[in-house]
DNA sequence: CTTCGGTGATAACCGATGGTTATGACCACG
DNA sequence: CGTGGTCATAACCATCGGTTATCACCGAAG
């Protein structure tokens, strides 16, 4: 196995450029640099190859058998690294020109995405929106790990200076149970009678939301018993149908839940909650980023007095 | 046409290292560098590209999907590199391993290059001779312009400090004379005799060695009437038969030209002329020139007294 | 024979690059 | 709650890659 030392992709433009003039003053007009800095480089190629590329001569130069050899191969090199190049920039636009929107769960809310979308298609008509849909153990959704650009979340967010968000909507907090529960035959629940109810809690990694969703704050520093973890809308249902617990919901996601067997009930006691679409900070200045979200305020009829934040 | 600029061999060679162990301090121990000047050229490749290539984790790193897109490409770089300095290094080993032996006319001299040529395979069993026959317009036999790494050459040699050379044979002078020249009936001429002749000359090019065969030091300032220029036994042997003048000719060289019609006869009043083995003294190091030299020494039956130059 | 124009090489200099060690922020894990 | 692992950052330094100015050389043209 021979070891072979690494080559700049420039000293091999140089080469191939003087032996295409084979004269290094005009191949360095050619290259914009100087001719000592050309004859320097190609000196510098040539004993890191330990061997003579050209011949110099009083009317310019000659390749010597190991510069024709080495031709080719030179210009192998450039091509793939012109492709790769070449690669890397389509990605490059592609995912500028895409925005991949994150949610835990469908927005719903009356169209609410439909809207978003043909205001934002309107602005962007090149553009492209991806939906991803993303496990409810990520509470921001994407944004964290990169699979998404935007991401419709529920506050709070863990990690707070690295986002932004614009409200969506702050809606009441009710509390799903099944048909059979006691608690489903009151028209409205006082949180307090909830406190020793198990409930249905998000996966650990969800953070403050986790502890949000579990009205933590309006426990008075009991801890909440934990009937299991859910970490999407088809596991919740069912474990509300088994009656491993209950668990609040916020006022716009309740039909996501009431398929059947399962009721929901105004809860007094809880704050309402804030639903928000949310970014990185680093991405507040890409152009898709901010369209989508002016779309985003515009659909929710901004001026209801609905916050951007942090 | 997209302007791609260079990248160093290096860089790619660190990016696939990477992308292979999804760990940069990993991948900085295989590299032998450390794992911030890992970090900084990576950070410095994807500032070029204008593109995140790895998504750096807790755990490690992951490809971006233009990292995943410029992998396969930054491979063939390398690939294509190693192939290149590969195909330098044979012909490096090849060139290396080949002594290109330069001559005016064939030395003759009674077996004189097979002599050496076994003298010197003995030395050197790996070794292959390259005999190259050089016009006479270029005195120094392939020597300057790098086509001969050593080369049979009559002294003097131009440009004397760049050569060095080891004597073969000092030998006598003769003048070639058609058979029909009056002077032809001398067993010996007077070169006296001999200054309004005609004479053969070797190109212009040929410098100082033009005017030791034109005898020039020995005509006391005047100059030499130019029969024809000569740059080949050929063209000696009939320019000598169509009666254009007469050449002066090295006792050893007889036999090119006596085919019949031309007779040579010995000159008095010429000094004797030296018939050396000569090399750039660039190439004085060069394993396989001294062995070329060492064996043409034992050859010409060193120790007669011949000296080496200069 | 000298001058002149055009070749590539060399020198002196300077900012950028690419490496080092030391350190920090962060997080998973006992 | 330390501890050990991740990658990032900082400060520093030698080398690199470029510049301009200049040289040595040689062929062509006065």
């Amino acid at each position: 196995m021979v070891m072979t030392t690494d080559v700049h992709g420039r000293d091999l433009r140089y080469f191939v450029t003087v032996a295409e003039e084979l004269h290094f003053t005009r191949a360095a007009e050619r290259l914009y640099v100087s001719q000592p800095a050309l004859s320097k480089q190609i000196r510098a190629l040539e004993r890191q190859l330990g061997v003579e590329l050209f011949r110099r001569e009083r009317q310019g130069a000659a390749l010597t058998p190991a510069g024709e050899a080495l031709l080719p191969y030179a210009r192998r090199v450039l091509e793939a690294w012109e492709e790769g190049a070449t690669a890397v920039e389509e990605v490059r636009t592609a995912q500028r020109s895409t925005l991949v929107v994150g949610m835990s769960t469908s927005p719903g809310r009356g169209g609410l995405l439909p809207a978003v979308r043909s205001r934002f298609t309107a602005a962007r008509p090149e553009a492209v929106i991806r939906l991803r849909q993303v496990n409810w153990a990520d509470p921001t959704a994407g944004l964290a790990d990169g699979e998404a650009d935007v991401a419709f979340i529920w506050l709070p967010v863990p990690d707070q200076d690295r986002y932004a968000w614009t409200v969506i909507a702050e809606e009441p907090v009710r509390v799903a149970l099944p048909d059979t529960h006691p608690l489903a035959a009151r028209a409205e629940i006082d949180f307090a009678d909830l406190l020793d109810e198990p409930f249905l809690a998000l996966p650990e990694s969800a953070g403050p939301l986790r502890d949000h969703w579990l009205a933590l704050e309006a426990r008075d520093g009991r801890p909440p018993r934990i009937g299991a973890e859910i970490a999407g809308t088809e596991e919740t249902y069912e474990a509300l149908l088994a009656g491993l617990g209950v668990c609040l919901v916020a006022a716009g996601n309740v039909p996501l839940l009431t398929l059947g067997g399962v009721t929901t009930r105004p809860v007094r006691g809880v704050p309402p909650s804030r639903y928000v679409l949310a970014w990185r900070k680093d991405d507040a200045r890409r152009p898709l980023v901010r369209a989508y979200a002016e779309a985003c305020r515009t659909a929710a009829r901004g001026g209801r007095g609905l916050a951007d934040g942090p």
